[in-house]
DNA sequence: TCAAAAGTGTTCAGCTTACACCCATGA
DNA sequence: TCATGGGTGTAAGCTGAACACTTTTGA
């Protein structure tokens, strides 16, 4: 290799999100006793950096075909001492259906997952890289039907509802209203089948494959 | 240095905004006869990702204190042939009031500032890095202050007016409904000084420091 | 006194919010 | 028939779009 100058280290970091029990869980890898990190590694050599983060996330979770998005480049010198390392970070979203183990905690592993709102001691700048994930994942669903990547094909609608509710973390939703946003915006189909609840059962409803979730212009300001 | 993997070469490149002659215009630099490229470089060995951006910034422009915010890590291998490159794009906003020469043209120098809207022939993907920039800061000015950063110090209403119709490319924003919603907003203070025009003197506004240009939550959906 | 540009008020439609109400099922 | 959760309708209030209007300057 003709490398004149010092290149530096670069790797992709994975922050896979997941719902299960009622909680927004991360994909966490132990690194030893106490400490945990983000799936990640470098990227290899003729591979794109999303490819990288494809592949982290197949490695960990089996699962290949999600939700992926890059978010953010951490790059300060101050990350790791003695060495610059670079990080791309990708924000992953996958229906805990669609994971081959479910989100049980399966200990002889070293991946788990955790509750955004009760983290472990995480390695380097980690932490503050979930919360900014988790900040850019509330954004984003607000504005577009990304929060479907986190549900089953089929949910009824409070099942959705509890999914906005439990990433906002905000419990005022109020059902007829965000019921209600939902027919107009168009994008849901019900299914003629129904979901056994405690009581009335639940109309199911999936995702409408052709659905065009125009964001209209929104001038909050000014 | 221990490399026993191929280190992908990582630079950083800034797309400059600037509002001129009632026009958004982006600073680049000349490749050769016909193609112009982004300001960008490598980043140095112990410098910090924005440090780099901010150095470009400086050498390119003359002026160091601007808005200057990272916008994507551009990296599939397709790039460049025979050869990895890695590509943080920053976005700077730089008031042309603050630029040494101003936003003339100077044609001695090797650095121009170009129409958004009539952009030459560019390096590689730059031309999809302006246009996905733009994308952004259209965005960024409609729920920020950004806007402000490339305005002067004082400014008139209609000024500032007129930034947001050349930013969005339309024309059609109501005088009436602008003005109403920035006095709510709250976050500008009017100096006892006015600027001559063709008609009645327009009152000089600033923006308020102590501002807090708090983006109430949305929901635009559901 | 007229043109040009600054600056304001008022109406109406549509959307959001809050809340009350009815429906279907199992125990 | 009661508890549980699903599902809907509507009035009050707020917001935004459209547009007409007044004010202040220079020529």
């Amino acid at each position: 290799m003709e490398t004149p100058i010092a290149l530096p280290h670069v790797e992709v970091d994975v922050v896979v999100f997941t719902l299960c029990q009622h909680d927004l869980k991360v994909c966490l890898v132990r690194v030893d006793d106490a400490i945990w990190q983000l799936p990640g590694g470098v990227v290899a050599k003729h591979e794109g950096l999303e490819e990288a983060a494809l592949r982290q996330l197949v490695e960990k979770t089996g699962v290949s075909a999600v939700y992926l998005q890059q978010l953010y480049t951490f790059g300060t010198p101050d990350r790791i001492t003695h060495q610059r390392l670079i990080s791309v970070v990708y924000l992953a979203l996958i229906a805990a259906s669609r994971l081959p183990a479910g989100c049980a905690d399966t200990p002889a592993l070293s991946m788990t997952w955790h509750s955004v709102y009760a983290l472990p001691p995480l390695l380097l700048d980690h932490g503050a890289i979930i919360d900014y994930a988790l900040t850019r994942l509330r954004y984003k669903i607000e504005y577009s039907a990304a929060a479907f990547e986190l549900l089953p094909e089929e949910f009824t609608l409070r099942e959705l509802q509890d999914a906005y509710m439990i990433i906002l973390n905000d419990r005022t939703l109020d059902k007829a209203n965000f019921r209600k946003k939902l027919r107009e915006a168009g994008i849901l189909e019900s299914v003629s089948r129904y979901r056994e609840t405690g009581g009335r059962p639940a109309k199911l409803y999936r995702f409408r494959k052709d659905a065009q979730l125009e964001v209209k212009a929104r001038r909050f300001f000014p």
